[in-house]
DNA sequence: CATTACCAAGCAAGCGCTAGGTTTGTAAAG
DNA sequence: CTTTACAAACCTAGCGCTTGCTTGGTAATG
């Protein structure tokens, strides 16, 4: 009998301090990491304000640790996501989907507090994140230059450029799309690669 | 000698009402709402806490104010900006470039602060704000439409789920792109509308 | 008997906002 | 030209409440 009910993502640890971050991730979601008190915290999982700094200094450290667990789930699903596939179109739609999942999926909460809550964060962890984030990024840059040397996407297009177009799109669906509506998570990453792909005719 | 430097954008008052609402854009922007303080406020603006609430009745009715007046303002943009053009393609171009220019030039602190700063608002309040959305998103329906029925959007893609996507794109401009860098806001608005319509052969 | 997880109580600081009085700008009345 | 009237703009002082966090202790596990 495992409680599998409040985690950041699957496959994240079932500990007090994971069911505390789980929580963060929620509450810092609808009410914003200011608004959220350490008393709202504690309640959410069943203790007292006090007892919450057991487990971390102080609140900002909760914040970080949501960011940087949520990250690093998400490079490795992003990672993988292209691990066997073939054709750069394909894997161009693979990026895209894992992307779109980690946004408005299972990963959606805790994503929407690492681009909402950002400057709630110290210098030092915002450039700790930063270096995280990069890793991410990579991965992208590295299909897209290929996709571009292969025609597929037009010479026209700074793909620097392309990239945060695209990483903009994405990062709004977390407001509008939710999976298990009408349209599923394929049909929006089709859609979504038609902005940057030159149609086949 | 009138006092030029503090305004939401050009064309507003230059009141104690509106050198306020533009010190709010501003410190909402970088701080968040939660974390201005209105002794900050006051501060920036020269002035003594409680007299704040000589203009307005609560801190929450500053921000609604702040964004109200941002999308009215950009609203009147939007309209403006395609009334003397003709072409499909060329309009859609100018409502990019309109759109750039809110998000990361004059209007860009009030923008950000409209699209982070959301659920601070009231309920009542944000239901008074959608609604000011609402016709700024009618602009922008009307004229994807009539690019589609010319065959300059393929008929493949969805023109709500390509407007979403396409907000996310230029939302997000806010983040990165500063007017007056290496690149224009006409190179930017190019590449940004690679993204919607099909290449001309 | 050490470690981990927690509770109960509360402190110091900071918060939005208020009350009541003072200054300043403007314009009609004497 | 001066006086009077009055509202808008602002100040001073502080109330009542909430905040993140601390302290010192307790219960359970192995």
């Amino acid at each position: 009998m495992s409680k599998q009910k409040a985690r950041l993502a699957n496959g994240m640890e079932d500990s007090p301090r994971g069911r505390l971050l789980a929580a963060a991730a929620h509450l810092f979601r609808i009410r914003g990491f200011e608004r959220t008190t350490v008393r709202d915290l504690a309640q959410e999982v069943g203790i007292q304000s006090g007892s919450i700094f057991h487990h971390f200094k102080t609140k900002e450290e909760i914040l970080r640790c949501v960011m940087e667990e949520v990250i690093h789930f998400n490079t490795q699903r992003l990672q993988r996501s292209i691990e066997q596939v073939e054709g750069c179109e394909q894997r161009l739609f693979q990026l895209i989907k894992s992307e779109l999942i980690s946004i408005s999926g299972d990963t959606g909460e805790a994503m929407a507090v690492l681009i909402f809550e950002w400057r709630c964060l110290k210098p030092e962890s915002q450039k700790a994140i930063l270096e995280l984030r990069a890793q991410y990024e990579q991965i992208w840059l590295v299909e897209l230059e290929k996709a571009q040397q292969k025609g597929l996407i037009s010479k026209q297009r700074d793909l620097s450029i392309l990239r945060r177009l695209l990483s903009g799109a994405t990062a709004w669906s977390n407001y509008w799309y939710k999976s298990g509506g009408e349209m599923d998570v394929d049909a929006l990453a089709r859609q979504t690669l038609y902005m940057i792909v030159n149609p086949k005719q």
